[in-house]
DNA sequence: GTACTGACGACAC
DNA sequence: CGTGTCGCCAGTA
């Protein structure tokens, strides 16, 4: 059973389009949560999801931040490429270019 | 309740 | 641009 908070996080992750991204603290901010954004970390890093676009998450400066035992950042990377974001050997991205604001 | 942990964020150097 | 600090929060022991 997983909790109110992990439900709403997973639904707000499974609403970013493909080729946009957004911020850790921004789902946290949708799934009502505001300021939660290592908790979104947290979530992410100890529960692998199927169906869930976890690679369009990045942390606010626009970096790929990823520490988990099934994803790389090599992954994440070649995954977000593929959907036409543009990410530096550095891992870095222009969010601002990218990112992706909740509407409904 | 306390004491950690950590895919974060903002800011100060 | 990098690095460290501090505050934040859900979940776990």
């Amino acid at each position: 059973m997983r909790s109110k908070f992990a439900n709403q996080v997973i639904g707000v992750i499974k609403s970013v389009p493909a080729g946009r991204v957004v911020s850790y603290g921004q789902v946290a901010a949708y799934a009502d949560k505001l300021g939660a954004a290592r908790a979104v970390g947290w979530l992410l890093r100890q529960t692998e999801l199927p169906d869930l676009p976890w690679w369009r998450v990045i942390n606010n400066a626009g970096r790929i931040s990823i520490k988990n035992m099934f994803h790389q950042p090599e992954e994440q990377r070649r995954l977000l490429r593929e959907e036409g974001v543009e990410v530096g050997e550095d891992f870095s991205l222009d969010i601002e270019k990218y990112r992706w604001f909740h509407l409904i």
